[in-house]
DNA sequence: ATGTAATGGTCGGAAAGCGCACCATTCGTT
DNA sequence: AACGAATGGTGCGCTTTCCGACCATTACAT
């Protein structure tokens, strides 16, 4: 057994909460992920062009070699393409893969095997619903506090717009995008990969269950009630507001996986 | 420049947020942060006992050598000791060394190094505080809401009371402690780690100003207030008070640093 | 046509990290 | 006194990752 204090008495907690792997993949994988975020997240939309490969390989801190293992996992399960020649590149395609790609025999390492599905416990949903409201709730509160540009404010309003203007293919890539865009207003950068990831999280959950058209309707009013009470600068009504916009998607995903 | 959209009008936005990196740093730095975590958090109280190497390099999912050179790094640094034979392990000293250690020539890449202090931007600082804001209120919110059991309740009590009790060369640690608690109580496991993190930062620019004694008091009656509200099942009055203990230190800290 | 710049594609050596086996030391037990 | 178990200490081979240099291809500029 780990006997945790000395002097202390009290003191059998939480160390085990904090020995635990910091990277739970490899480089390669973990690149991986990062475009699938990028792509899939809409930050980099269909027919956009991903920076140049060595560029591309600084930003993320990894070789080149690595990157583009990644790119062309990306490539096998097709979400890219690369184009080389001046004015070429990795461009992501029109048309992404749907969901759930088939597994190849042979390439077990592959982009399909990291996009798969490994299974989903309870107290895994409970975690990334949690944690979302945490962040999300947390990031409209601190938007609707401080002070926005006029350029952030028209930003803002112009997500809000493509998210309600969007088709329901496009919405969870623009619905992203929106509350992306208001992580990065709150001005803590640390705070976007964040939400980025729980966001991630949580797409993974809802391509699982089936969409409903009708609460995308209902969505957009939330959205609209969230951005205004950020615009206003009302922090309490602002969280209010994302807290009953993440009830909803809490919800069904209870209500179909929990 | 990077073209983020095609069919996407309103393409540009924060690509460049996520396409960072996810290390910062090697395994092995990333070990010695995750150990020191554990220490300097109070997690691993003066005189307590680190898992074995075998064990603890299982749990963070590194090789036994890289634990190992982190554990050499630590050493050498003064936080801990290893004694061999059975019953041996190693050890947190019972006096951590000084907020500064000294650099020492010839040992660049040591443990020495990887404590000192870079650098600090207001930037940086006000990143630190909003994030700390947002995943503290939150997870002091969200441990209002759920129901907790008596051992939960009986731990939150004792960690308040502990931190009353101790000195002020403890305080640090007690009031990460306490802190801890409330995040492991929310129930999302991936929520402790980020608090963790958080902490340690916001712990790293509180080294760099004195600490005022008045303020301790102050502090105290703030986390009574807090794991009143706790109990009592109010997010609210648990949020805001938790609010109000974190704009302290950011008032400080911002006076000094801003 | 020719040149040039920007890009993806390829190769080889160096370093970091990992996994495993084995050695050395200390304690409790017999 | 001898043994066994748990632990830190050490060495070796393998894989992954990194770094740099160079090649191949394309589109624009001249």
């Amino acid at each position: 057994m780990t006997d945790t204090g000395g002097t202390d008495a009290a003191g059998d907690l939480s160390a085990e909460l904090l020995l635990r792997p910091g990277k739970v993949v490899n480089a390669f994988e973990e690149t991986v992920q990062r475009l699938l975020q990028t792509i899939r997240l809409g930050l980099i939309g269909p027919g956009g062009r991903l920076p140049a490969e060595r560029e591309l390989a600084t930003m993320l801190s990894v070789s080149r070699d690595t990157l583009r293992d990644a790119i062309g996992a990306l490539a096998d399960a097709g979400y890219v393409v690369s184009r080389r020649g001046r004015y070429g590149g990795t461009f992501v395609v029109d048309e992404l893969p749907t969901g759930t790609p088939v597994m190849r025999a042979g390439s077990v390492g592959g982009a399909a095997a990291l996009v798969e599905r490994p299974a989903v416990t309870p107290a895994e949903i409970e975690d990334t619903l949690v944690l979302r409201s945490i962040l999300e709730v947390g990031a409209a509160r601190q938007a609707a506090t401080g002070e926005l540009t006029g350029i952030e404010r028209e930003r803002l309003w112009q997500a809000l717009e493509d998210c309600s203007a969007g088709s329901a293919d496009d919405y969870r890539r623009l619905d992203s995008r929106l509350h992306l865009l208001i992580a990065e207003l709150v001005g803590s950068p640390s705070l976007v990969p964040l939400i980025a990831d729980v966001r991630m999280r949580t797409n993974e959950l809802l391509d699982r269950i089936p969409l409903i058209a009708a609460n995308i309707a209902h969505s957009n009013q939330q959205h609209e009630d969230i951005v205004k009470a950020i615009l206003r600068g009302h922090p309490d009504a602002a969280g209010q507001a994302m807290e009953e916009h993440i009830a909803g998607s809490e919800a069904l995903l209870r209500g179909f996986l929990g």
